[in-house]
DNA sequence: TCAAAAGTGTTCAGCTTACACCCATGA
DNA sequence: TCATGGGTGTAAGCTGAACACTTTTGA
């Protein structure tokens, strides 16, 4: 979308499609995405989903890692294309199909500058709770959502969403937030989890109110299958 | 993909977006999709995947029913999207990406004039013995293939592909055949489906070999929540 | 009365769910 | 020693796989 204002149509982009990008991370015990403020019409003053054009000869994957790395500072994201949106009048100004992909980061990787709450033109907002987007976003951080909580019960996505080293609860707790289920039993997650056959024990422990959590790490060798592999039954 | 021959590009049609339909049948105790001979280079003489261009007032889905249609005769079709296929050099004359989507027809739905086994420009092919495709349309076939055995596993899309009576034998075939696999259990199979609450009986009986088996449809009200609902545990 | 296919009931293993309990730490 | 949160074991219940069995037809 709005290929115009993040990248000036050239000759070498191509005239009627753009990429979106839905960009979950975790902080603060929220589950938020990023989004950038609109600063022409139409829906000036929006807040609207990172996007941009795709060049002649890049993949649209290629075009949304580019746009997300131009965003947050970032390379190496798990990615993963979400639908195509194709509404005739989903922008005003001309005809615009969309292909959405969806970006999960942790929030280890965002450096302090992308975090920075101040900004004006990109912040991160709680899904629980977005402002009014432009064009057809909320439709399509909508669908992200839910196919984010499809994916997480079978795959190991999110992971993706951890910091390098974790407790056991901060990964229940990635859990429930995603999922907004806040009733998932200890023992049953953690016997879940051991079956899985994915994290690996590392040095140290987390300081807590009480008994210390132990650290772990996602295992290096499986973290190559998340994509593949079915992880949970 | 393939805008130029079954649609020459107007100043009216999105310069670098085709729609490309996987459409699956089941015919003759086998899981056959649609394809076309292309009779121009690239690829002269191979088999494609029907496919055009998208108008520029029409929606994606709209662009693909109305291939359908134009291919086989038949409208109000189940039909999803797939993905968005984007390699640059996909197609070797120009930059084309194209959006895949996949649709299920009953035989039954297929007039005559479509089936005819000599058509030398449209046939239908058992997907377990594909000829060489053009451009990246096995890839797709492939990829629709896939999510076809997943979605059926949950969802009721099966029924897409019955004529409007069948018997639960007759059922149950159709599942092998797309999934390949011919050991599904009789009475675990009838238990599922009986649970799910999707069917209900009608007169008559199909005359076999030995007793005759009672005849089904899928209920109404059931038809319109197939899309939305999970059948299947 | 026998072959062929429809249709049903029952057992057993394995998994999920719920819940109770113990452990380690700091105040 | 008590509150807090980490960590584990187990019994009950449910689900799915395997299989044996009965029923109804035509030859």
């Amino acid at each position: 979308m709005d290929a115009s204002r993040t990248q000036p149509p050239q000759a070498k982009a191509l005239e009627n499609v753009s990429v979106d990008v839905v960009i979950f991370t975790l902080r603060s015990h929220d589950l938020q995405v990023c989004l950038v403020r609109r600063d022409c019409d139409p829906f000036m003053n929006y807040w609207s989903l990172p996007g941009g054009a795709v060049d002649a000869d890049e993949t649209l994957e290629a075009a949304a890692m580019r746009l997300l790395h131009s965003k947050t500072g970032v390379s190496d994201v798990y990615l993963q294309q979400l639908y195509t949106f194709s509404n005739p009048e989903r922008d005003p100004r001309r005809r615009v199909i969309s292909v959405a992909y969806f970006a999960l980061i942790s929030a280890e990787q965002l450096s302090a500058e992308h975090l920075d709450e101040n900004s004006e033109s990109l912040s991160w907002h709680s899904v629980f709770n977005l402002p009014a987007l432009a064009f057809d976003h909320a439709d399509i951080v909508n669908y992200a959502l839910t196919r984010l909580r499809y994916k997480i019960e079978y795959s190991a996505v999110a992971f993706e969403l951890m910091p390098e080293e974790f407790t056991l609860r901060e990964l229940q707790d990635a859990y429930m937030i995603i999922l907004d289920d806040h009733t998932l039993d200890k023992a049953n997650f953690r016997k879940k989890i051991r079956e899985a056959d994915i994290l690996e024990g590392v040095e140290g422990y987390r300081e807590t109110g009480g008994r210390p959590a132990k650290l772990y790490r996602f295992r290096k060798d499986a973290q190559l299958e998340v994509k593949a592999r079915r992880i949970f039954p």
